[in-house]
DNA sequence: ATGGTTGTTTAACAA
């Protein structure tokens, strides 16, 4: 099973993109996130054709989005709200395994890293509470994957600089706990970490603004698999898709990242 | 220290 998720920063604008990653991975389910459509205007015609007819998704206008795209059927299709909000970042099914996939799209957070001063750093870090409380509320499957945009880079390497970008809203101390929280109360392995050292960088988005991206490098790892620890195990390979920034122009921020079980 | 880009609801936002 190859499952792979990706923010593609509107699917309508990168329908193509979207496209070739099916064709030249065929991975066995996308999960995409920031799809920024309603659910009206999903190209679901489009992805159905290309052998992805199970669709779970939830879009609004604009803002946000997500989706999970399967070659094979997925059952009790969810969708979460939280932090009394109802903007599309947290959707759920079962596979035909009975593994419970979750497709995530945390809360950038904006600019400044204190919630007293900027109420989008406050809805991240109650999003990320709310989110842990949950599993550690509620009685859960055996089996278990987490994908999604976590917006926060939480290892040392996961950031070009960790020394400066501890002040910077993706790598601050209170959000690296909290994600550390969520991933606790959710009971995962990070999945490319398993295989790839702590001390090796290690990036899955850069920003628009460099003058060249790639030369300067300055990446963060800010898109997560996480998959229980009784599926750790069956892990075979897991793969960032860096030259996916390179496939275009006008790519998206972030590349796709993919996981392999056997 | 500052500013740099992109997408959508083409005017501000959000990222």
């Amino acid at each position: 099973m190859k499952i792979a998720t990706w923010n593609i920063n509107s699917v309508r604008l990168r329908l193509d993109l979207v496209l070739r990653l099916l064709s030249e991975e065929k991975p066995d389910i996308l999960c995409l996130q920031e799809t920024k459509t309603p659910d009206e205007f999903f190209p679901t015609e489009a992805f159905a054709k290309a052998g992805y007819k199970h669709q779970h998704i939830c879009g609004m206008k604009g803002y946000n989005g997500v989706a999970i795209l399967s070659r094979k059927p997925i059952t009790l299709p969810q969708v979460r709200h939280w932090c009394e909000k109802q903007d599309c970042r947290h959707i759920h099914a079962r596979l035909e395994d009975g593994t419970e996939l979750h497709c995530v799209y945390v809360p950038a957070g904006g600019d400044i890293p204190d919630p007293k001063a900027n109420v989008k750093f406050a809805h991240k870090l109650q999003f990320l509470d709310e989110l842990a409380g949950w599993w550690k509320m509620h009685p859960h499957a055996k089996r278990r994957i987490l994908v999604g945009d976590l917006n926060v880079a939480p290892l040392e390497h996961d950031v070009w600089s960790h020394k400066q970008m501890l002040g910077v809203v993706s790598h601050t101390p209170v959000e690296v706990e909290k994600l550390a929280a969520l991933q606790k109360a959710f009971a995962g392995v990070d999945a490319p970490r398993h295989f790839v050292p702590a001390g090796q960088k290690l990036y899955s988005w850069w920003s628009y603004r460099a003058a060249d991206w790639r030369a300067s490098d300055r990446g963060r790892r800010l898109d997560h698999i996480w998959v229980s620890k009784n599926l750790a195990g069956d892990l075979k390979k897991t793969r960032i898709l860096k030259e996916a920034r390179g496939w275009t122009p006008k790519p998206s921020d972030h590349v796709p990242v993919i996981a392999e079980f056997g």
